[in-house]
DNA sequence: ATGAGAATCGCAATCGGTTGTGCTAAAATA
DNA sequence: TATTTTAGCACAACCGATTGCGATTCTCAT
């Protein structure tokens, strides 16, 4: 298989006669350069087959052009559209994206995060993975401006960007309307010991609704998972149906929960939304899908992505334009969907 | 904000009184260094909070330990595991896994491959976007000895490795499995004018099955759609169910699709599948939770991923060893999985 | 025509590992 | 003791683009 040279701007300079310096500058219209030259070069470029290196730049500047991307898993709906989000937006500006898993691990975390500055990204998107409690394995950014933007699953006190939407609203929301509903002994879901505050805070919206409401709170019917999956949306579905006192609504922070729930409960021949009415999160796209059809929570994913990228991209650019003022939190609008699963025609 | 120096391994030289030859070696545990040296330089390497510069090394070896991604869409399920599977076998290896959309867009994925290679990706895994018929813009990568994988959406005539299933068996066993249940009447849904073998090797495979079983062919019950979207599955089964002689089953390459189908059917007052049968593709998360859920083939697509990431690092290692058979298809098995949207009671 | 100033372009260092080659000292063999 | 090996490490070129600074050429105005 014959070697084929990569073309460098050695090569175009020596073909043209002029210095590396001057192909560098002209191909990215340095005003240094007259336009005459720019299009000569532009043009034996391309006629040359001239792929920019993007590690030699990246190792002159210290800097790559990437934007790393760092969360517990790609396959979730939530995540895979945080992705395309981010992408899209990146692209735009010419940035490649890199993505690393973290499985929900902290250990493994702390690797991928080591591995995203050897590699030099310019800037990192996070979504925390469950286990995390510390977040110092990210100074590292910090400590050599690189844009940090954590999103959805942030930390509870790292001062940083952060793109999330108001969780305790959109928990409020959620359960105010179930309660319009007639509920009266609404249930919730909700991750043990959580680090961060995404889950917190939707749980505090939920009881602030039942306060407002002259609701009580009852111990019983707020579960913590370990994970957020359908099996162990079943398994605490289940342990609620037993209840001496079951509930007659869920307020569930996962379109999968909502799901495993109205399916838990049409296999006990419990009515949905009769005898239970249930809200999800996320609006994801099973949502709509299955019968009943799931209310939920818009969670607006691509936009999410776009907004951090965006960040990244723009504080990168305003280096010195100390005056931008960063380390700023980001609040974006939710929706409650009513559909089939919650609404009763009372 | 400080700005932090890197560590080099210069700085670790100096410290050490070595040369950065010795350092490099020793961090990589060279034969020609001794064990205490080695010992010693990642003791401080440590210490002194050494991360590598994968840019440095990239350039120089002028490769990056990252493998490109290049595909649809990351937000189809079966993508996303196939992402997934990539991600978890390059890691293994410490390989870092870069992503982009080409959104069935031909000129898009053009500039990205041109941007892959920018990137001096080691080696790049491709599932072709919709409207690609040509594949010159992936001869870069085979001039230049980087190994190239197509997934799934495979060219009809690009010598190099693939990673598909037999899809033409898989569409022969769906078929199968719905005349096996009485249909006498088959549909099927697939893509018009393809570049790429995957639907037509289905539609192959559904005709095949007909024959063999002495069912006519009729045209009218293969409808190519644009896109394997929820909207165009549903308005291609209207036109179906509208025909003089309707369908009494259907063969869907894509579970989205058999999804729309039973929700077409449903609302129409057509029972599934006593009236009408379906199988979908892919085994997607929703094809198990939806009412009535759906038969369809299973389709590995965290195994293909694995698979396809550990042949490009197996290639990238054995540069030498011309021997290794490369250029191999590979296949993989897939199941019929029976579920209520195809088993009838006969 | 000539000097000031602007417009263009070249030189060479630099980013941080990698690696072929060569040198030196210690270990092995004669 | 003399000589051949071998282990252990140092030198320096190299990958390809970027950029500060100096040098040269060109443009007008005087």
């Amino acid at each position: 298989m014959e070697e084929h040279k990569h073309v460098t701007i050695y090569d175009i300079a020596k073909k043209l006669n002029l210095a590396t310096s001057t192909i560098s500058r002209a191909l990215k219209d340095h005003h240094s350069i007259s336009d005459k030259t720019i299009k000569k070069v532009k043009q034996t470029a391309k006629e040359m087959g001239f792929v920019p290196n993007t590690l030699a730049a990246g190792l002159r500047g210290n800097k790559s052009k990437t934007i790393g991307i760092l969360i517990p898993t790609v396959t979730q709906p939530f995540l895979s559209s945080l992705i395309s989000g981010i992408e899209i937006a990146a692209r735009k500006s010419e940035y490649s994206v890199i993505i690393m898993q973290s499985h929900d691990s902290y250990d493994v975390e702390v690797n991928l995060a080591k591995s995203l500055y050897s590699n030099r990204v310019s800037g990192v998107i996070c979504s925390l993975a469950m286990e995390t409690k510390d977040t110092s394995h990210f100074k590292q950014f910090s400590n050599n401006n690189i844009p940090l933007v954590f999103v959805d699953r942030v930390p509870r006190d790292y001062d940083t960007f952060r793109v999330v939407i108001n969780n305790h609203l959109a928990g409020y929301k959620a359960t105010k309307h179930l309660i319009e509903q007639g509920c009266k002994r609404i249930a919730h879901l909700t991750a043990g010991s959580e680090f961060g505050t995404l889950y917190n805070e939707r749980k505090r919206g939920y009881i602030d609704a039942l306060i407002e409401h002259d609701l009580p709170i009852d111990e019983d019917l707020i579960i913590s998972l370990k994970h957020m999956t359908y099996e162990e949306g079943v398994k605490a579905c289940n342990h609620l149906f037993n209840l001496k006192e079951a509930p007659d609504g869920l307020f569930a922070p996962g379109d999968i929960l909502a799901v495993s729930a109205v399916q838990t409960a049409k296999k006990r021949g419990i009515k949905v939304p009769e005898d239970f009415a249930v809200i999800g999160f996320n609006n994801d796209p099973i949502s709509e899908i299955i019968e009943p059809n799931i209310s939920t929570i818009t969670h607006p994913a691509e936009k999410m992505g776009k907004a951090a990228a965006e960040l990244i991209i723009k504080n990168l650019k305003s280096v010195k334009d100390e005056e931008d003022d960063a380390k700023e939190i980001t609040f974006l609008n939710t929706q409650v969907l009513i559909r089939e699963s919650s609404s009763r025609k009372i």
